[in-house]
DNA sequence: GCATGTTTTGTGACAAAGTCACTGAATATT
DNA sequence: AATATTCAGTGACTTTGTCACAAAACATGC
């Protein structure tokens, strides 16, 4: 049961219909469920990864168990990261997990190496995609090594919300998120808390004053 | 006077004889001095960059006056970033610095489209490129978030020194390798200094016992 | 219900790193 | 030689990370 993913990127949609036709031959549908390792350290795929459905994301650990979350793949982007390792064969130690049930077209390095070759549209894809994440990693290093994390997290907890005014995340999720000790974002939140900005509960956090929030975040 | 660069890249050198004339013909050969701000956040180049000769270093710097090196480019490589801000068209905060005298050959952005397309040794060359830096900034990424000063100075000041015992660096230089304050520098150069490990005057630092930093490094 | 185990959060003491303000030393400039 | 500039040292303090342990909230089985 082949659907047709190629509607789903911005890379493919734009494609003739005979080279899409192609492409649903060559690739294969793959499914993970949440929680699954899509790609690590002992796990190099040997396809470029499409994701369809779900969200993946991508993190890297220390030997002492901390965590930090370097970007997100959300559903129509693709993961090129992967390819990445899988050309440049270095060592590299961050993973990919399936943070939702996943739905991903592996597209076998052969008819990825085609498609760059006769499609302009999908070559954009391809490099914008590249790009998309080199800039993500930049973010990454300058809020790590200049942010402070009382503002890192209050912008975190505002992304994570979105609309919303509660957020279901144990202290230690939002340490793995930011690369830091639970103890500290237990700290900052007891702050936040004196002050009226959050209240907490087992497992949840509400915000309560968003606008402050707003404010510690825009202070990046 | 167009040299012919196409042989110092790895992804030129094996292109036919006719493609590697056009490209000579449409590249541009520029020259900058030690210092020169190649690329940055209000001066966005609208070519892909080969660094023909000389290095250039890429860093992010900090509101307060901080800073860190990302990665260096190097004779023979290209510089991706450049591309993917062109691409992303977003906003970003690193620099290139020409850290010597350097050459670089400017290519269109339509020669290099066109390269991509028909030339797969080259398209090769331009992803290894891209694959390289996503990894290299892993890496930093995994550094700062994760490493020890003192471990990460042994580190660095073992690769500055190379096969010399001698280094001509400032600690605010070193400080800003490292994305940290120049008296952390201090400190951790005084501990080192204190354990027979490295001698320093105004401006210098030496190796004294590399064994020892080698070893210290090794804790990454 | 209650007893028991697990997960999550709180806490205090300490270490490592970053900030600030200032001093003194080494080198350059005049 | 006097002066200015750059570089390094220092102490006090804040923030962040680490460790060990305790208390609270929740889950499970009876």
């Amino acid at each position: 049961m082949n659907v047709d993913w190629t509607e789903r990127f911005q890379g493919t949609s734009a494609l003739p219909g005979h080279v899409r036709d192609r492409l649903v031959n060559v690739a294969r549908i793959l499914r993970f469920e949440e929680g699954t390792q899509v790609f690590g350290p002992t796990n190099i795929p040997d396809s470029l990864f499409f994701l369809y459905e779900g969200r993946i994301r991508v993190s890297q650990s220390s030997d002492t168990g901390r965590e930090i979350t370097l970007y997100r793949v959300d559903a129509g982007e693709s993961c090129v990261l992967t390819t990445a390792c899988m050309l440049a064969e270095e060592a590299y130690s961050a993973e990919g997990v399936a943070e939702t049930d996943i739905t991903l077209v592996a597209l076998p390095k052969l008819a990825f190496d085609q498609l760059v070759s006769e499609e302009a549209a999908f070559r954009d894809f391809v490099f914008a995609a590249y790009s998309k994440r080199l800039i993500d990693l930049l973010r990454v290093v300058d809020d790590v090594a200049f942010g402070h994390m009382d503002v890192r997290l209050a912008e975190r907890l505002l992304v994570i919300a979105g609309d919303r005014k509660e957020i279901a995340a144990t202290h230690q999720h939002l340490a793995s998120e930011l690369g830091t000790a639970r103890e500290v974002v237990s700290r900052v939140l007891l702050d936040f808390q004196k002050r009226q900005i959050v209240g907490q509960s087992r497992g949840r956090i509400t915000l309560i004053d968003k606008k402050a929030l707003k404010e510690l975040a825009s202070k990046h």
